[in-house]
DNA sequence: CTCAAATGTCTATTGATCTAGACAACTGTA
DNA sequence: TACAGTTGTCTAGATCAATAGACATTTGAG
């Protein structure tokens, strides 16, 4: 017998976005890994308890996400399941880790920007607030997809033409040692999972209501200088962070 | 001039369970502390383009988590705000570290059981599915709020009174330490984040649409032998997690 | 071909959410 | 005391979410 998983009501959070949920995680967890199919709407109406309309808006806004795909006559195929790991230890460098995840990265440069640093940003780059640091907006993706946007702050002074050179190299690691610096370890990360914003959804391709994973760190010199502050957030529904101590 | 900050509509999440969500993280970063109050509720109508009686639910919920408090005449007093940080590290014991940040924390044990291993707990500990492991599953809170739930699996032939030594000693720890074990490290954890399930909603009394961090992480002994693997889900309105390299 | 099982579409109705406006009650300050 | 600024409460209407039922369309198996 089928369990009556419950949902509740007038909880600020549609009866049907919860169940999106509970069926991605279902995805995700490998439940219909035996058939490659979400059961049928009839079936997964009765075991929530709720009309097949409102299964119908959930496994709308999955296949929105192309999650699953709907076939007339035969039923709600599953195209896609796992979520992309992504590294994070003393020596994180986007673009390997991911190396034989996903066929093709992309990291592209949104905005630059020389601005003077916020009271977050001077204290953690270790400078005074509105000494002037460099911005660095980016989008990765992966297949196509977008994984990230991230938000990077450089000391000015130090790294004066970090935009440019990270444009012609297009690699942080690259910029850095066109500024004569040449090793730098990941100093402190604090993670934090919330609703994306409005900001956030577009640039991700996100749906309303998904999640976002922040990641807030900090990379220094081999002197224990910092020379990076960035927040970058992830896609909740497509990547893991993995943390290798 | 307060920008317009945007909230999306016929998304599954109602209004104001976004515009809580919003205010809530402004709370925990620090926004409103010139003043220690949530600004006017007509100020925030206006900030988020929506009506005044839209605004007042969400803070209705925010005062119900008991993260602010209304006063009549004067205004809405924030309460409480920082999420409690959560250090992971290769020597991260949970007791440790939480120290100065709550003053009372306690981890209760609700249920211990022997269970032959699944694909996944298996492929952790590096023994065979079905080899037998001792399950416990604890929920951690902090002044009284619960901030996490967790489920660890250790290999029973190893480690066969487990259950018993840490009802008796409340740390594992010192369970490790009257198996013979004196040091172990964590070798590595990996974190998603996503909607909490039904259980976790009621285990960590969170309201539904709610987002749960969940790290699972392995820890072994010095020759590298795995000798635990958890999975803690955090409620990630009240945590964050801080990587130490 | 026939039929069962599944998804697709339509209409109608109910309850929850959001907007709009008005006014009461309370607080701190001038 | 008077007043500006704030939260509390009420009413009414518009829009969204969910239910209910009926029937069409497509697929795969017998």
């Amino acid at each position: 017998m089928a369990m009556r998983k419950v949902v509740e009501r007038q909880t600020g959070v549609a009866l049907w976005r919860q169940i999106a949920d509970r069926i991605r995680l279902a995805i995700s967890n490998g439940d219909y890994d035996a058939t490659g199919m979400v059961p049928p709407e009839t079936a997964l109406a009765g075991e929530f308890g709720v009309n097949r309309h409102t299964v119908r808006s959930a496994l709308a806004a999955l296949a929105e996400e192309g999650l699953v795909r709907a076939v007339q006559g035969r039923g709600t195929i599953i195209e896609r399941k796992e979520r992309v790991s992504y590294p994070i230890s003393k020596r994180t460098r986007f673009s390997q880790g991911l190396g034989h995840q996903v066929k093709e990265i992309g990291t592209r440069l949104i905005a630059h920007t020389e601005v003077p640093a916020t009271g977050e940003v001077a204290t953690a780059l270790g400078i005074r607030p509105g000494d002037p640091v460099i911005e660095l907006r980016t989008v990765s993706s992966g297949d196509g997809r977008p994984l990230s946007v991230s938000s990077s702050y450089y000391p000015a002074h130090r790294f004066p033409r970090m935009a440019e050179e990270f444009e012609r190299l297009h690699s942080v690691t690259k910029a850095f040692a066109a500024h004569g610096l040449d090793d730098y370890v990941r100093a402190s990360t604090e993670i934090v999972a919330r609703h994306a914003d409005a900001e956030e959804l577009s640039m991700l391709q996100l749906s309303p209501g998904a999640i976002v994973l922040e990641a807030q760190s900090l990379n220094a010199d081999l002197n224990g200088i910092p020379v990076e502050f960035s927040r970058s957030r992830f896609a909740a529904d497509r990547m893991k962070l993995r943390i290798e101590t």
